[in-house]
DNA sequence: AATCCAACGCGAAACGTTTCGCATTAATGT
DNA sequence: ACATTAATGCGAAACGTTTCGCGTTGGATT
């Protein structure tokens, strides 16, 4: 591999003129740019990557950090940014980290170690002391999303939950459903309780105030969501309803509920925040929020460059995507 | 942040001896290894990845190219890939290219210039020439995934696509299904072609030979499928079952059915290889193969660290993962 | 007691780039 | 014509690590 001393050789010059010409940061005579550009074509000269990180001390990568790739939200959000942030010359380094706090800890230093650019992190936001942890780990410019971690040190994108939450309550209403079933998350998690808080809050403004019998905590597994959903259908009172607040929990209710052999909608209705969509021609389709995750990236994308172009200057910003009702076959009129 | 001269100062020893401690490649007595340590921990120190890069010419780097991170087969492959990566101290840089051959060979030149220790591929295997560009651009140990490319210069990790449509053609004549109409891929990908030849062969054996008249070909895109299904059932004759070799034709085939009106499996059945498949509680459940991740990942794996010991002297191997088959909900008895 | 060898530790060079400070030249103003 | 300045190019150092070759030491061999 040609390096920068025979492209300047090449061209009569010195290393540094071939530096300036290339990065455009020191001016360079109209001569001698040209006679480098034919050395570098000549020599098939590519900058050695390796040896710019080291100089420069940075890199041209982004760390894109999320509880678990596999997960459709993530896969795609992955996939938009890495188109994203190709078009801007970054690469995109990867980490899935099983939900567990300390694997996410874990790869954030070994991100920062390597000198990423910029950190996107989708938080798992729950063990101990997370928030002042994750702010002590992050020593670069950082983006959270879908989750509110330290918004005062944390540029943020997450889902404006208090929409979601009143489009889906009204809707329910709508439909006539009164006594509804609420799989609440993790309360740790920023997401979890403030989608809970605006359901409820709706609700009650309606008139329908949340039953708490028909509340059922910290589910935020597939199986919790499962053992959950057939505890609430079993007892002699059943919800007309099942709210989900996440995708896992969907999986898990619908999966408890065929188990049973309840039928959605017929025995019960199904919403969803964060709804898994299988395309048509399965059914049901789940009533849930769709979040348009070409927003949510070009935000994420613009939020973090700014940061990093000026690392300290700016003040914290949190934005806030709204979300769409979709309304599916799974939610029946009673 | 420490260097490893401060370390050295601390340990009142040279550098040399510090790199010698940390990497155990050259003796260094008992006394001096635990003063090094020692120091190491004082100072805090964690030799900087990027001056190792440069001066190893190297990197601990695997490299994961897919057309699509956002297909479920990918981001399960991916997730179980950076894990096992993850265990042998290696991070993984993620591309996925939208099936554009282009953007491919944009990537793997990208990563190669990076020093990528390895590359697992799913090649897009199309374009003009695709195999021979291929051999010319990758030039680190690789492996490829899912299609079957250059075997002579590359492992493969696949299916055994001749099991696999063996199961399916047996489980279609079993279940009475004697006009069968398929989908078949791109002729240049080995899956497609395998998969069709394998089920076309078996079927001939069982004495229900394909009836080319319902055979679509070149059908590589959801929307593709949408037309080649809506077009298949709105003949006068119709096929009593509908085979799809791969995801994104399964998921065109669902929607254009539906949009016709007609249901599955009480209409028309439909098997797939590579099944989308929905958790429990939606329908229909799909009778189609299914391929356990894990072990694709541990082979891969297994056979990237092997060339990444012996870059030169091994020959390539050719690894067929046997798939399963589920029978679902999608395929009814006639 | 002289010699040899193995074991260990060190200094310095090297990886390929960017950048700092200085030198040279040409252009401008008086 | 001389001094001042702006424009442009260069040499050398620096980033932090690994590694090559050499020197020293201490113990074993004869």
């Amino acid at each position: 591999m040609a390096t920068i001393r025979d492209v300047a050789k090449l061209a009569g010059v010195s290393p540094t003129t071939v530096s300036a010409t290339l990065s455009g940061k020191a001016p360079v005579s109209e001569a001698l740019q040209k006679r480098v550009w034919d050395a570098v074509k000549e020599a098939n000269y590519r900058p050695d990557p390796l040896a710019q990180n080291l100089r420069r001390g940075s890199t041209m990568t982004v760390g894109f950090i999320c509880p678990d790739i596999a997960a459709p939200w993530a896969s795609h959000l992955g996939k938009a940014m890495q188109n994203a942030l190709r078009e801007r010359g970054y690469n995109m380094l990867l980490a899935s980290n099983n939900d567990d706090p300390e694997q996410e800890f874990r790869d954030i230093a070994l991100m920062t170690d390597h000198r990423v650019a910029g950190l996107i992190v989708a938080p798992t936001s729950h063990g101990q002391n997370y928030a002042q942890r994750l702010v002590d780990a992050v020593s670069c410019p950082a983006v959270m999303v879908d989750r509110c971690v330290a918004p005062d040190r944390f540029d943020i994108v997450a889902d404006d939950n208090v929409l979601g939450g009143t489009l889906l309550a009204d809707y329910l209403v709508r439909q006539g459903h009164q006594e509804i079933g609420f799989l609440v998350g993790r309360a740790s998690i920023s997401a979890s309780s403030e989608r809970f808080d605006a359901v409820s809050a709706r609700l009650a403004a309606l008139g329908h105030p949340l039953n708490p019998a028909f509340c059922r905590h910290d589910v935020h597994t597939v199986e919790g969501a499962y053992s959950a959903v057939q505890d609430l259908m079993s007892a002699p009172a059943r919800p007309s309803a099942i709210m989900c607040i996440s995708n896992l929990q969907l999986q898990g209710a619908m999966s408890g509920l065929f188990n049973m052999g309840l039928l959605v909608p017929d025995d019960v209705s199904v919403v969803s925040f964060d709804g898994f969509t299988p395309p048509e021609g399965w059914s049901p389709i789940i009533t849930c929020l769709l979040q348009d995750t070409q927003t949510v990236c070009d935000r994420v994308v613009e939020l973090l460059l700014d940061r990093m172009e000026q690392p300290e200057t700016r003040e914290t910003r949190q934005v806030r995507i709204q979300p769409k009702l979709r309304v599916g076959t799974s939610c029946k009129r009673i």
